[in-house]
DNA sequence: GCGAACGTGACT
DNA sequence: AGTCACGTTCGC
């Protein structure tokens, strides 16, 4: 409540044009940025911007960032250690969380052939965790990722192992790349892929490519091939087959398609509409909302047991 | 049962 | 188009 509050009167200054610290064209570690990522790689740059001059006010400890805790907790677990495991500034570790995600993406996450195709299985659930340095990861928390990525069009994502999860989860432990791979000039740890945006060109490297392009693949698999087969996707068969297949039940809730940007992130902002509103309004933090449950459902249900395959390539292309 | 979040309609 | 509120679904 109090966090909340503090971080709704945070709007106010900005919203008037204060200026307080923020300098966009100036700052140090947006110059790339500010260079080259004025081409609209996701609209989400413009907003970023915007939630920005909340991210200084936190990093300058005016106030504690209303889901430090919460970063905290999620963060702990992927690395341990007090290290970042690389030095990519504007990269992005993305770590796995729990919530449900659409099942035609995410088949057999559980699956016990997680040795068969012991690829991505566990990616669609990954949601982006900031690993930036951990001091000031509650600052850029809501605004790294997305505006960044932009500039440097570097974005990380870990795939982390069902934690612990029991609960099936142990196919997903360290299935994925075992062998690891590199970036550019350093090394990724097992279990981490990159993705970039197209129009970095040469900027996308084989090796992100190769990397990111593996899992969409093994998305790719997963999705058609459980499209409509009422899958053993253990929890939600009965969703999917509901939904998209038997096409009789009308209105079944959608889920998540869990590799769209939004859907990795692993934070709420804390200050959008949807935060803010959070206790009536029942929705999902707005940075987080799913691109797919943003169309139309009647535009986006075949796709999403279809057409997924295309559109998640799509996403990268 | 509870919390998260989707669907929807009313309102601005 | 964005916001708000409510009902509902869904996973745990
Ligand atoms: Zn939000
Ligand atoms: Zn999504």
């Amino acid at each position: 409540m109090a966090n909340m509050s503090s971080s709704v009167c945070m709007e106010t200054p900005h919203t008037h044009g204060h200026a307080h610290s923020y300098t966009p064209t100036t700052g140090r570690d947006f110059s790339l940025q500010m260079d080259s990522c004025m081409n609209p790689v996701l609209d989400y740059s413009a907003q970023m911007e915007r939630y920005r001059s909340f991210a200084n006010f936190y990093k300058n400890g005016a106030a504690p960032f209303p889901q430090a805790a919460k970063i905290a907790r999620l963060a702990t677990p992927i690395f341990p250690s007090p290290m970042t495991p690389w030095s990519c500034d504007n990269g992005m570790l993305w770590g796995r969380k729990p919530p449900a995600v659409n099942v035609n993406v995410n088949v057999n996450v559980n699956g016990a052939h997680a040795h068969a195709h012991a690829h991505r299985t566990a990616m669609p659930r990954a949601e982006p965790l900031n690993v930036h340095m951990p001091s000031k990861m509650s600052a850029d928390n809501f605004l790294s990722p997305l505006s960044q990525v932009g500039g440097a069009e570097c974005m990380n994502r870990l795939k982390v192992p069902p934690q612990s999860s029991g609960s099936g989860g142990g196919g997903g432990a360290g299935e994925a790349e075992r062998g690891g791979a590199t970036f550019g000039g350093f090394a990724l740890p097992p279990g981490v892929i990159v993705m970039t945006t197209l129009h970095s060109g040469a900027g996308s490297s084989v090796a992100t490519m190769t990397d990111s392009a593996f899992q969409i693949a093994a998305d790719c698999q997963h999705s058609s091939s459980a499209s409509c087969s009422g899958s053993n996707a253990s929890t939600n068969a009965t969703v999917s087959a509901n939904s998209s297949c038997s096409g009789g039940a009308a209105k079944r809730k959608r889920k998540r398609c869990g590799v769209c940007a939004p859907c990795r992130r692993l934070i709420n902002c804390g200050v959008c509409s949807s935060c803010r509103n959070r206790k009536t309004g029942h929705q999902i933090c707005k940075f987080r909302k799913c691109e797919e449950l943003k169309k139309k459902p009647g535009s986006t249900v075949e796709r999403a047991s279809s057409v997924g395959a295309a559109d998640t390539f799509r996403w990268f292309f």
